[in-house]
DNA sequence: TTGATAGGTAAGTCGCCACTTTCCTATGCT
DNA sequence: AGCATAGGAAAGTGGCGACTTACCTATCAA
């Protein structure tokens, strides 16, 4: 348990399609900026979004630790962390389907 | 393909706190109809609902695909159906980490 | 048919959340 | 120093979503 991140963080910040395609960028390449982000939005999906709506949207999700982030100087890079997302995948799993029970 | 059922609509429906709770219970027991539901959150969660909100909850997760539902008589029974959860789980994975390359 | 049970529908309220605007801080370059 | 770049903070706005209240339909039992 490396952080202290409630299970409705995860969720939430899932909740926003701009969030999802931030991920989606990031998946695709580790250590962006910003500003880096903003771009590939706004050329790949014609978001038409301001710099200050995306950077609130990578405080929910490093909130949610889906997204760690390392400055440099004047440069803050974010990537992508996915450990929060197996707690969704293992909640809902069946425990143990007995297979032979009719 | 069994459902048209966009990605916006699983991961809203899984936003509430409340719909994931539905979701819990169904895991345990399958089949269980609203009212079932509606006492089994009261009880253990001391959820304060209406069956009407819990109805509505239905059917948001019914339209995101996790719930199914039979009609038997006067009773609706309700199924858990974790498949679309499969599309979040693969969605971050890194396509294929090359492993050396340091 | 009457009454009880299980569920559906619709209007209205309220709070939260995404987004913008505006302004501020910090780092680097020359 | 001065300016540009990268990022942060805060107030305000608009819309959507969760919930309630109230009413309606359908099935079963007496």
């Amino acid at each position: 348990m490396l952080w202290p991140v409630a299970e409705e963080d995860v969720f939430k910040a899932l909740a926003d399609p701009t969030r999802r395609r931030i991920l989606d960028e990031l998946v695709e390449r580790d250590g962006q900026t910003l500003f880096e982000i903003c771009t590939r939005l706004a050329t790949k999906y014609g978001l038409g979004l301001t710099r200050q709506a995306i950077g609130q949207h990578l405080v929910v999700l490093e909130s949610a630790g889906l997204v760690r982030s390392r400055r440099q100087g004047r440069y803050k890079f974010h990537d992508l962390n996915t450990e929060p997302l197996e707690l969704i995948v293992t909640r809902w799993l069946r425990p143990d389907p007995p297979e032979s029970t009719p």
